[in-house]
DNA sequence: TCCTATT
């Protein structure tokens, strides 16, 4: 695991431009005691253990996750952060060693790191407290000419700047779009920058800026996180994939073996016709599609969560063990509109929910081939 | 005119 990571690193150094300021939020303290550090009333500080690490690829499993950092050494507990209904990855994850020289050592060594086309940031983590939530602004309209340093120069004045970023042009490679984001350490600090400098132009500025909250990504809309999964996959297939280890071609495998045809319903339907067969078609109320491999625990709602955004619902059900009442592993969806069932199946067949990738399809009635 | 930082 953590080879294939190094590795990767290596081969796929992409350079990307990027001007993210790489700030450290970690305990002032200098000296590293061993051991956890057992305050009096019995609580563990973890602020010299606990780290939290940033802009990890897409498809880093938890397992790769666990691996790499405990590379380093004996992990107390960690977590890659998952959407809680698509399972997808949140691109960030928690590190917490038991030793506090492990957490340094983790800093210096994989502070940076690129993996894919990303570059991870590992830092301390901050206590966590519902202030430090929501704390990321989106500015707008910045003078073509401002760098980040004049940006978080504007912004510093209230309050302490977790990170910031200025977008570029991808194709001028490195001119300002005139974007940004500024995260700051609490969210009344980030309101009170909103009330300083939302509509103000900054010194020498013809224009005014925009300051507002950031779009919040763990709020998307259903039909939001379906998009980024077409745009996400659609990079997957074009993507140069010699380069990828044993583990992505597993990644890849499946979206092969699922996917490449998917956004076809023409071949869905030749594929399983030629396989002998046929489509149920449309009976009484509408398409009824098959879902496959949900977890034990799967409910209704995780049926009209993933498939409502694709159009008309009429019915879900999970099929469940008739003792246990457990989820049996699949169940069915009826859609109304053909190219709506067709669409939801080409686009979560092969989809990861939580650790399980889905088998999607319309559902069958096993023929004899003509 | 939206990069994915609080479990």
């Amino acid at each position: 695991g953590t080879q294939e990571w190094l590795k990767l690193g290596l081969l796929n150094s992409v350079i990307i431009s990027t001007m993210e300021t790489q700030v450290s939020n970690g305990p002032s303290g200098t000296s590293m005691p061993n051991g956890p550090v057992i305050s009096t009333n019995g609580a563990t500080d973890d602020s010299k253990t606990n780290l939290i690490v940033n802009y990890l690829p897409q498809n880093m499993t938890q397992e790769e996750f666990k691996s790499l950092f405990g590379s380093i050494g004996e992990i107390e507990s960690c977590k890659l952060v998952r959407d809680k209904i698509t399972g997808q990855s949140l691109g960030y994850g928690f590190v917490n060693y038991v030793d506090p020289n492990d957490a340094d050592k983790a800093i210096n060594t994989l502070n940076g790191l690129k993996l894919q086309t990303k570059t991870i940031k590992v830092s301390y983590a901050r206590p966590s407290s519902a202030s430090i939530r929501d704390a990321n602004l989106y500015v707008s309209g910045l003078p073509k000419t401002m760098s980040q340093k004049d940006m978080e120069q504007l912004f510093s004045q209230y309050g302490r700047i977790i990170t910031s970023r200025i977008l570029v042009d991808q194709v001028t490679a490195g001119i300002s779009r005139g974007v940004g984001f500024i995260r700051f350490d609490k969210r009344n600090e980030a309101e009170e920058a909103i009330k300083g400098l939302n509509g103000q132009k900054p010194l020498g500025a013809a224009e005014p800026i925009t300051v507002k909250f950031a779009n919040n990504p763990s709020q998307k809309t259903g039909q939001a996180l379906l998009t980024q999964l077409y745009q996400t996959a659609a990079r997957r297939y074009t993507g140069p994939l010699h380069h990828q280890t044993q583990r992505f071609r597993l990644d890849n495998l499946l979206n092969a073996t699922y996917g490449v045809k998917r956004f076809s319903p023409i071949t869905i339907d030749s594929m399983t016709s030629l396989a002998g067969v046929n489509l149920t078609g449309p009976t009484g109320a509408g398409w009824c599609i098959f879902v496959y491999n949900l977890s034990p625990e799967a409910d209704e709602s995780v049926l009209w969560q993933l498939f409502g955004p694709f159009g008309a619902v009429t019915n879900v059900k999970v099929i469940r063990d008739f003792t246990t009442n457990k989820c049996k592993g699949f169940g069915f969806v009826t859609m109304t509109n053909y190219d709506e069932a067709a669409m939801a199946i080409a686009s979560l067949n092969g989809y990861r929910l939580g650790d399980r990738v889905l088998q999607v399809s319309f559902k069958t009635s096993k023929q004899h081939k003509a």
